[in-house]
DNA sequence: ACTTGTGCTGACGTCGACGTCAACTCGGAG
DNA sequence: CTCCGAGTTGACGTCGACGTCAGCACAAGT
């Protein structure tokens, strides 16, 4: 399938994958006209960056989960490597949670504050 | 004081502070040689802005606060417009809070199932 | 044959909050 | 006088993940 396919299957666009691409992220055979042609595995490997990217791995973290795959291995966390992304994407994830719940905190106190200032005995 | 103590005085740098004016946030008086010169009040306004910056708001988002110590206020949340900042950013962070949560549970689900697969049966 | 659709490369635009650099002026110390 | 430090404006660079446009070639459908 050529690239207008592959965008259509996988959701992304046209130029998502001209940039996977050129970043090394993926690869492509070229028919004689010069026009890149991907087949089923390419669409498995582009799902791979989809669904990490989609909950919020940067294109970089995928590279190790789609290298896996291109390896042979059946899923892509199936390696040393791709494990070692999501434990650090966990330790992230954890301290984000933390530091946003304090924040969350403070601005919800800082606001129950103003309120009692501006409508002191509402009621 | 000119721009330079301020700066050391708010922990900011003098790029910042002269990014702030253009956007509109701080305004300087001028001395005779062009030069701006800003009082206690400034280190204020400045100040607010840093605090609110720093726990992750938008520098536009800093605009109702500052304003609010311009008009007098005691404080920078003593305003209808800071409250409704807020309130949103409140919702922003709820929402971010849980889709975080989400992400890292699902993201340490799929670490331990991962672990299992690597090494099945070690202990 | 003609039009429409799809593909190609290359390059600039986007957003936010500044960093960094250039080229210049001014005031004060030695 | 000379030099340093601090000030000025203006403009371009940064990061990430593409969007958008220009200008071109080729393929398929009518």
């Amino acid at each position: 399938m050529r690239i207008g396919e592959l965008a259509r299957r996988s959701g992304l666009t046209t130029r998502a994958l001209r940039y996977y691409e050129s970043l090394g992220l993926l690869a492509a055979r070229r028919t004689s006209n010069g026009q890149r042609e991907y087949d089923e595995h390419d669409l498995r490997l582009v799902g791979e960056i989809r669904s990490l990217t989609g909950i919020g791995f940067a294109l970089e973290d995928t590279r190790p989960f789609v290298q896996c795959l291109r390896d042979g291995h059946a899923s892509g966390d199936s390696c040393p490597a791709s494990v070692a992304v999501y434990r650090r994407k966990l330790a992230e994830l954890d301290e984000c949670v933390e530091r946003l719940t304090a924040v969350r905190d403070q601005v919800r106190a800082q606001l129950e504050e103003a309120e009692r200032r501006v409508k002191p005995c509402a009621r």
